[in-house]
RNA sequence: GAGCCCGUGGUCUAGUGGUAUGACGUUUCCCUGACUUGGAAGAGGUCGCAGGUUCGAUCCCUGCCGGGCUCACCA
């Protein structure tokens, strides 16, 4: 058999031919009615709200890639499915930004005509990166979170949670986004630090001058009530007093309260609807008024008197002013402190009192707790991360979004009686916004209203095990859920992955996926987040185009998982050599293997050479180690595995000592030089099936060229194992000393300014020479040794 | 303020109860019949600091310092 290989590997040209091959012939199609067991993965649905993608990206979905092709090479019928989250906020955040618009001056169609286009955009965007790194989703297995599927899955499980109990519509206050006009959840929440003012405020009670100390002076108009620690000597006098504030002219009630730290300030606080929680809960446990006194866009309203219109930004300013002229303001101090933002827009939070939905999770936090821990994490200490999440929960987790584009509540209410009316399940998905309720309330008022809010898109995305199980239709997979995996990232795991749980554990009483690894970031060379306003970002297809595919992919797989990696081009440039060299090797033993019957069994593993058996039972502890490595999600300890083995081992090594038997036939014997086809045969080939989950198309392509039975794809070939005949430890150790006293001689020639080519003589020592003596001829071709002598100490001489 | 992770030659990194892996860079040599995107070799580390456990610690424990992440407080 003639092997025609070009002396140089094109990545660009072989990655693109392959892919479309690939997905012609469905290669990675999930069987839906197999006995063969199957491993699912919940890929994490990307936020169709990028115009590009940078390396991060790339390296975050190639390092559960790499899990999907080796459970696939195990005989796994594999789920690998992809999604676009590309409903909700993150989506309309983008148009709004790209577009400039402003969600109170446009359409609610409009909006969300212009949401859907740029969604197909990204959606795009994505499939071609995914598409040119070789991913083997099963691109029939396609969802989108603003889909009919999510859509349907999302209302059954609102109403699945509303039948259980677990969601109520409260009306209390909450968190609100003043920018995006929206109520938010506590993991919608950053934290920044800002640089802000300390001011000490004088309010009046009985002839004298009270002085808090406040960064919020805006909200002097929404005071409702000075407090005080009861314990507080200074003010306890003022117990049961009214206190005049300032500007406003109008009078609030003195209380007092255990949690004001009489240290803090002048130990006297104002309470206003709503500065914190604190307020809130102050409200709530004195039944105090209410004084919101700034609009859903964050405007003063009529409360702010002169103040009226202003931002509250600007009204900070102006009351300020103002309290300074009026010599209310007694001193100011510069601080830092840490504000609590919307994560989406930096905006700082402030409280509204709305009706919402809410699931709630308060009350169920050990059970949660409990949940996750039947999850195996991957790292096993991001697990951490999740508890100390609902440990430090203080809100239930608010859905209700006061925008446009997302997925609508199958709800309608009455107006007379306020009573909920559900929309019938199997209709779903539905949109109460644009259907009319055909029918009464049971109260017999036909005035019936829809819900206008939609849904957080974490409502939706928290489902994509139901998704992918398409659950509650005719077509519902059997047995599907848990999932065999869940792969992420470890920002998300307060909102997806916790969500995602809490849904599985309502729904199902169950988990969602056995397993979840979390990976880490792909940042700049300094280790610094990319991002386009700081200059360093990296596009993922211009470093794909540069070095291929398989080059990204193994650079990929050098990070630990769980752990961030630093992009550094010299990095991508040596995961190319690996490719290189991949490619030079198997064309050099390809072309000794020309007449050597691949497919017959023409040798006897029983009569093979010594350093043949030597690399076969290395091959086998690096099967063995790889494959520990990828059952655990290490791929990063697999590549390195297979790459030290392959480039030292093989290469530097094992090629080298083979080659004088493959090219002197005549000399060594047919014998020896057929044990060393055997051996390259096999060790190639499972060499390159440890490779092939991770660099896919040059694993492909060599073994197109040599291996492949009826052009059998490699990666749907099965899993190398490890050969436990050839493992012996004498013969180990002969080997080790060979490679070992190998490379003494290479020093001795290096050192000397020789060539390696340099003929030379060797004395060995008796112990070594017992060994060396089993593969003798090996050992002279490998050395260029004229003799081999025992003596007293080992030494070379030309 | 708390929790988690990390701190290894110039840079990046692996790893383990017995002083250390690989890559990049650097120096010298070799165009070895697959590969110069190659090969051989050299220099370069008291494995953050201080204690402790141990026959012995880079690896275990405690404290500290430094970095990252996460969370909290935020009158």
């Amino acid at each position: 058999m003639k092997i025609e290989m070009p002396n140089k590997y094109s990545a660009n040209e072989t990655e693109a031919k392959w892919v479309e091959i690939w997905n012609k012939k469905k290669l990675y199609k999930f069987k839906k009615n197999s006995d063969d067991s199957t491993f699912s993965i919940d890929t994490p649905p990307p936020y169709a709200s990028a115009d590009h993608l940078h390396v991060g990206h790339g390296m975050h979905y190639s390092q559960f890639e790499f899990i999907a092709r080796y459970q696939r090479m195990k005989g796994k019928n594999v789920f690998f499915p992809m999604g676009y989250d590309d409903n909700g906020l993150p989506t309309e955040r983008f148009v709004e930004t790209k577009y400039k618009i402003d969600k109170s001056k446009t359409t609610r169609k409009d909006f969300i005509k212009l949401c859907l286009e740029e969604t197909k955009k990204t959606g795009k965007t994505y499939y071609d990166l995914f598409n040119s790194l070789g991913f083997s989703i099963d691109w029939d297995l396609v969802y989108q979170t603003i889909g009919p599927t999510a859509r349907r899955v999302a209302q059954k499980s609102f109403l699945d949670l509303y039948k259980k109990g677990r969601l109520e519509r409260v009306d209390l206050p909450s968190m609100w986004c003043t920018t995006c006009q929206t109520n938010l959840a506590q993991a919608d929440l950053d934290n920044l630090e800002f640089e802000s003012k300390f001011n000490d405020i004088a309010f009046t009670a009985k002839g004298r001058e009270l002085i808090i100390s406040t960064t919020r002076p805006e909200l002097i108009p929404a005071c409702v009530a000075l407090s005080y620690n009861p314990t507080d000597k200074r003010y306890i006098d003022l117990k049961g007093e009214f206190a005049q504030v300032p500007l406003f002219n109008y009078e609030v009630p003195i209380i007092t309260d255990e949690s004001v730290d009489p240290e803090v300030g002048t130990g006297l606080m104002m309470v206003c609807t709503f500065g914190d929680k604190e307020d809130i809960e102050k409200w709530h446990k004195y039944n105090l008024p209410l004084r919101i006194v700034f609009s859903e866009a964050g405007e003063m309203n009529k409360y702010a008197g002169e103040f009226e219109g202003l931002t509250l930004k600007k009204a900070r300013t102006a009351i300020l002013e103002k309290l300074r002229e009026t010599g209310a303001l007694k001193s100011q101090k510069e601080i830092t402190h840490a504000v609590n933002v919307h994560e989406r827009c930096q905006t700082e939070i402030e409280f509204l009192k709305k009706p919402q939905w809410q699931i709630k999770v308060l009350d169920k936090k050990e059970e949660l707790i409990e949940a996750g821990r039947k999850v195996n994490w991957y790292p096993e200490h991001m697990r951490t991360r999740y508890e100390h999440w609902i440990n430090n929960l203080n809100w239930n987790w608010s859905i209700s979004r006061q925008r446009y584009y997302g997925v609508p509540f199958p709800v309608w209410y009455c107006e007379d009686c306020e009573s909920v009316i559900l929309g019938d399940e199997t209709k779903f998905p539905i949109d109460p916004r644009e259907e009319k309720y055909e029918g009464k309330c049971e109260c017999g008022s036909s005035k019936i209203v829809p819900e206008m809010d939609v849904m957080d898109t974490w409502m939706i995305s928290s489902n994509t095990p139901e998704i992918n199980a398409n659950w509650s239709s005719d077509d519902e997979l059997k047995d599907f859920l848990p999932m065999s995996l869940r792969p992420q990232a470890h920002d998300i795991i307060r909102t997806w992955a916790f969500y995602t749980i809490v849904k599985s554990y309502y729904s199902h009483g169950d988990i969602p996926w056995k397993d979840i690894m979390i990976s880490g970031h792909g940042q700049d060379s300094h280790g610094h987040k990319m991002s386009k306003s700081k200059g360093n970002f990296v596009v993922a297809q211009e470093v794909i185009e540069k070095y291929g595919s398989d080059s990204f992919r193994l650079w990929s797989a050098t990070s630990k998982l769980g752990e961030d990696l630093k992009y550094r081009e010299e990095d991508i440039k040596s995961a190319q050599k690996t490719v290189t060299k991949l490619w030079n090797a198997s064309k050099f033993c390809y072309m000794h293997l020309e007449d050597y019957d691949h497919a017959g069994k023409n040798y006897d593993p029983d009569k093979l050479e010594l350093m043949d058996r030597w690399l076969l039972l290395k091959l086998n502890k690096v099967i063995n180690n790889s494959t520990d490595g990828f059952d655990v999600y290490e791929f990063s300890k697999a590549k390195k595995e297979v790459e030290n083995f392959f480039w030292s081992t093989f290469c530097d090594n094992y090629l080298e000592i083979v080659k004088d038997r493959l090219y002197n036939p005549d000399s060594r014997g047919e014998i020896s030089r057929l044990s060393g086809q055997y051996t390259l045969h096999t060790v190639l080939l499972d060499v390159l099936k440890i490779f092939a989950p991770i660099a896919p198309f040059i694993t492909e392509e060599l073994h197109s060229h040599y291996f492949s039975e009826d052009g059998k794809s490699i990666h749907i070939s099965d899993w190398p194992e490890a050969d436990i005949g050839f493992e012996n430890e004498e013969i180990e150790i002969a080997g080790d000393k060979f490679v070992e006293i190998l490379g003494n001689v290479r020093r001795f020639k290096s050192e000397s300014g020789k060539s390696l080519k340099e003929e030379v003589n060797i004395v060995l020592i008796k112990e070594d020479f017992e060994l060396i003596s089993k593969c003798m001829d090996d050992f002279k071709a490998a050395t260029k040794a004229k003799g081999v002598v025992v003596g007293e100490e080992f030494s070379v001489s030309f």
